[in-house]
DNA sequence: GTATCATTTGATTTATTTTTTAAAAAAATA
DNA sequence: TATTTTTTTAAAAAATAAATCAAATGATAC
């Protein structure tokens, strides 16, 4: 629970102001990616199950609006878009496309903070809906399962917690140590066995791993998308 | 449900605003009742259950935001803020003192109902239904049976209980904790019991339940199909 | 006041998870 | 290619959590 992030695509074009978004975010806890116009953002969508979506509106290509409508027939993800003008038409635009909320830029970071979390509080029902996508897996943290192709499989509380550590830095390796640490496992094989059981969990071939894999002589690597 | 309105206090001091904005809501199908300052809002809070409290920052004598922030402490009734100035700091203000939303003067109507509705959807408790059929399992929380196959078996009041919180909110998990202040119990055993009980109502096979399930060391979750 | 139904409780059984073991497989190295 | 090291895995054993049962107690209705 602890140590969730809440995954953030940004989508702006403009690199500066993308960077500094990310930064920003980045040390209030949360977890970013980024892209540069609603294409890159729909491709990155179709892979990742993303908590929040902040949009400009002003891109090059699909707007953020066209992107919020097309988008939000499909899935609900919430949206909080970025209006260059202050200008209450183009605000009520943004509402009516399905955005949850919207903010006029300029503004100050400590607000786009309190924007997200307001966001975040509220469609989750004050929690963050800790469900992640990748391939054909879908891995939710809150109810405890994982869905591979239509099956539903549960996830306990040991799994849980290697998931959600490893979740939250995808691509990061894992020493055994580590992983040991965290669930008070010292025992040299143990860590293994349940290795083997989340690959047969997770995994479409556990004998040869595509996301929970192996750095031999180093721990190991959960690789999302 | 149908012809439930929702009931909104609108405060602001200035009666000109006051009866435009409750005329245009009323137009919107609110029920709408006004207070001129701080107190008077709050007194009449004491006697009527708001559904969202509209409130000018600016009022003489407490202003919106430290009304904002009395109230929420108690009550949890939502709040949209308006300000007249359009500054970041003072917006920032508003949301941490724990309004759930604000909006800037001059606001055209429209925009006022987008956020009101905006508010509502997301606050209002969903009404569960009283009638719930899953698999050949037919609930009827109103009339207090289940039918199985083609048994009528009786639900009495600890089982309604919690049959009612968890089908209102299926796949969630509730700790034990959480069904036993649900009904006052907390006697070590008492849960269980009540679970075995329900589940030879409600499965088909209660030794391995298909709906009602355990998730070790978590506790319950109700699957509906 | 008795009958009926609901709840509590401890003892016991059952089920699930975790750890250990050990042998086989795979990878690295000589 | 042979040897060593590390990893994988199945299966057994141990630990822990939950389910069940039955008897006792309590509550409510008639």
């Amino acid at each position: 629970m602890k140590n969730f992030k809440a995954h953030i695509l940004i989508v702006d074009d403009d690199d500066r102001i993308r960077d500094l978004v990310k930064e920003y975010l980045n040390q209030n806890n949360y977890l970013v990616s980024t892209a540069r116009d609603s294409n890159d953002a729909f491709e990155k969508t179709k892979v990742i199950k993303f908590d929040l979506i902040v949009l400009d509106i002003m891109m090059p290509g699909k707007t953020g609006l066209e992107f919020t409508q097309d988008y939000k027939k499909k899935i609900d993800t919430p949206i909080l878009l970025l209006t260059a003008k202050g200008e209450p038409s183009e605000r009520i635009e943004g509402l009516e496309v399905g955005a949850d909320d919207y903010l006029t830029k300029p503004f100050e970071p400590k607000e786009l903070i309190l924007r997200i979390n307001n966001i975040l509080n509220k469609t989750k029902s004050l929690e963050i809906k800790r469900v992640i996508e990748f391939g054909n897996i879908k891995i939710d943290l809150k109810k405890l399962f994982i869905f591979k192709d239509d099956q539903r499989l549960k996830i306990n509380s040991t799994e849980k917690l290697i998931l959600e550590k490893m979740l939250n830095s995808p691509g990061k390796i894992f020493k055994r140590e580590e992983i040991a640490g965290l669930i008070d496992l010292d025992k040299e094989r143990s860590i293994d066995v349940i290795v083997t059981r989340l690959r047969k969990k997770i995994e479409e071939t556990p004998k040869s791993p595509k996301y929970l894999q192996t750095i031999r002589g180093e721990g190991y690597v959960l690789w999302i998308e």
